[in-house]
DNA sequence: ACGACTTTTTCCACTCAGAGGACAAAGGGA
DNA sequence: TCCCTTTGTCCTCTGAGTGGAAAAAGTCGT
């Protein structure tokens, strides 16, 4: 089947696709409620979107007790590739327009392969969920990479786990291979939009998600928009300074938040406690597995170890407290915590949040909720789907 | 003289008005070389706003080498009144419509003496300047308070260093007592937008204000607005942890910023070592007026002194530290050092640079200039005379 | 001084988005 | 069945805005 080429032709178009995508199938006088038009004005609109194929008819609406009415809703062949690129595995998944997850693969990867090694995955995950009858082609892609991107080009700049990636054309590039518009974005942005549309985040206007994964990001989201700094390196936290005189970190200073706890940070330590024998438990994983990470963490805290306890509270002190001053700062109305490390669940929420209580002025904690995503390994890529379709539902 | 009653009809009007404000006066063909639309449709609110006479016209516009062109400008009888509270002084200042500072006036107060008796010290100052011929009366006037602000409402709220002052209704009040609208925020968000419009802001799309006063505050602009936060208070980073377990602050906690580097910790860090005799001129200066503050640090340091320069040095670092973990997360665009210490100059300046750029990622501080605010005291009261303007040339 | 060329302003006819009312179509409830 | 409500369609009217023509008032070269 032909693609979508059509986009929006006016402010007016976008507005309806935007709240057919976000509330679904919509009678016109539904939507004539919604958006402060004239019927007739509404109506020429609809029959606009109906003849590029953007929206088609969809039987009968519910009922409100007068003429019967009939449904619009999004063409249901269009299909996002939402792909979500981590340090260590990819995520791959197709939504509909109204950005319901039909299919998701993850794999494990390792982004220092490079671009274009990582590339032939991700378009060969993309022709699995196709040729799984998901999809017969797609109307746009979001992309998300573990670093800082240009967001207006779509290239990745000066990322520090990511050598080799630093001006990379990933938009350009990928547009051509997958035939069709395509956005780029730090994963921590995408993660913040998907827990904006359909998780924890709705109807918040700003807050704060903080993605604890390999690395620590934080995507900041100002007035419903993600704001991504003057450079595209915003939310870059996992570089603040935790820890006076700590640990040396990779880029060379000490004590950064991200050498004190962090998925890499906590395996090193788990590890650690299991050679020196202070951990019975996370000795045995070490010894079955060969290696262990922080869902090993997370297993050994479920079954009460008590070391493995204490690096989650050890690190969500840290982490408490780096949010803490930026909850001084920034004053959000929610903070979201999510990641890998978001198995550990509970200990590690209970700890970060009893930091920044204790830290920050009343004011700002008063009434503020701390929450786990609630999304998991979807967030991003509904987040990227998200992305790639505020861009096409917008006007040309 | 009766007082503007008359408001922008549009969004078209608020844009010219806004553009007057800013670029002084000027002929209708360079209006519309800024505003995109047709000649006609120029010439129609062009003279729509001259029925209102909130623009006048002014002359004959330099020539382009055409037909001679009449300058249009705003009204000059218009007055906007700016004021700044502050902790231990207030500052009243009379602009012109294009914000021009004619008459400033600054006394010593103290806020802790509560709203109805600061009021009546700044109705009292603005009838100084009004019977100085600066004013026959104001348009509209935007006042400053050292704390959080409800904005939409103009209330004070939970300021730490204002009891007396929750919840007072000060855009209410003073609006009763001046006559005209008033708007209300954070002073440190005025100096913020002072610095934006006319200082060493201009241009710069995100960037970060911070001021060391008698606390510390930090102004917060994202795409060319002032960010609030979801109650007022954000940019409130006096109580970030700089030292851990330092110093107990007034808040509760211990190694709040503000408890180891402000206006009030800086004069007390004098007094103690003068009295310990580690520093001779400090000493001097304590004899001589029974009491230090930041002014004579800054003194004593210009005069080599070693104590001053390390105490100032020592807190350059820990803001430094500070603002170089706001750098990584906010990635802006500018940093404004401002406040009552900006006296202490380059010293600090130099400590604080040095912090930043050691401790932050490179892709953010590569193009990040840290620089003196260049308005000094009158920051804030063109801050406040923007707001205010900024209300009034908005689409009613 | 005069003509050629520019710039600015004014006037006017025309387009088009959008509002809003009238009316028709198609239900529900007493 | 009758009446009321909801929904969809049609049509007219308004007002914002565009763009061209022409007039007004300069500059500059010869």
């Amino acid at each position: 089947m032909r693609r979508m080429t059509a986009r929006p032709g006016n402010a007016h178009q976008a507005r309806l696709l935007r709240l057919l995508r976000d509330g679904g199938p919509n009678s016109r006088a539904q939507l004539g409620d919604q958006v402060d038009l004239s019927r007739s004005k509404l109506a020429v609109e609809v029959e606009r979107l109906l003849e590029t194929g953007l929206v088609v008819a969809d039987g009968l609406a519910a009922s409100r007790g007068g003429r019967r009415s009939h449904n619009i809703r999004l063409a249901p062949a269009l299909r996002f590739l939402g792909v979500d690129i981590g340090a260590t595995s990819v995520d791959v998944a197709v939504t509909n327009a109204e950005l319901e997850v039909l299919g998701h693969i993850n794999q494990p990867m390792d982004v220092r392969e490079g671009p274009v090694a990582v590339f032939e995955q991700v378009l060969s995950m993309a022709a699995k969920l196709k040729a799984s009858g998901l999809a017969e082609g797609f109307d746009g892609a979001g992309i998300g990479v573990p670093g800082p991107v240009r967001f207006p080009e779509g290239v990745p700049v000066a990322p520090p786990i990511m050598p080799g990636w630093d001006g990379f054309p990933v938009r350009e590039a990928l547009s051509q291979d997958l035939g069709c518009p395509v956005m780029v974005d730090n994963d921590v942005n995408l993660m913040a939009m998907g827990e904006q549309h359909a998780g924890v985040a709705r109807s918040v206007g700003d807050f704060l998600c903080v993605k604890i994964g390999t690395g620590i990001g934080c995507g900041i989201v100002v007035g419903g928009e993600v704001y991504r700094g003057t450079t595209g390196s915003a939310g870059d936290i996992g570089h603040i300074q935790a820890v006076p005189d700590g640990r040396p970190c990779a880029c060379g200073n000490r004590g950064c938040l991200e050498a004190h706890f962090s998925g890499a940070a906590l395996a090193r330590d788990a590890t650690e406690a299991a050679q020196q024998g202070h951990s019975q438990e996370l000795a045995a994983r070490l010894a079955a597995v060969g290696s262990l990470s922080a869902v090993d963490v997370a297993a050994a805290a479920a079954a009460g170890d008590a070391t493995a306890l204490d690096l989650i509270r050890e690190g969500g002190n840290r982490t408490g407290q780096v949010i803490a001053g930026l909850v001084s700062f920034f004053n959000p109305g929610l903070v979201v915590i999510g990641g890998g490390v978001t198995g550990l669940g509970h200990t590690l929420l209970a700890a970060i949040r009893t930091q920044v209580y204790r830290q920050s002025l009343p004011l700002a904690t008063g009434n503020l909720p701390i929450v786990l995503g609630e999304l998991g390994p979807t967030a991003g890529v509904i987040g990227a789907a998200r992305l790639i379709s505020d861009h096409l539902f917008s006007p040309a």
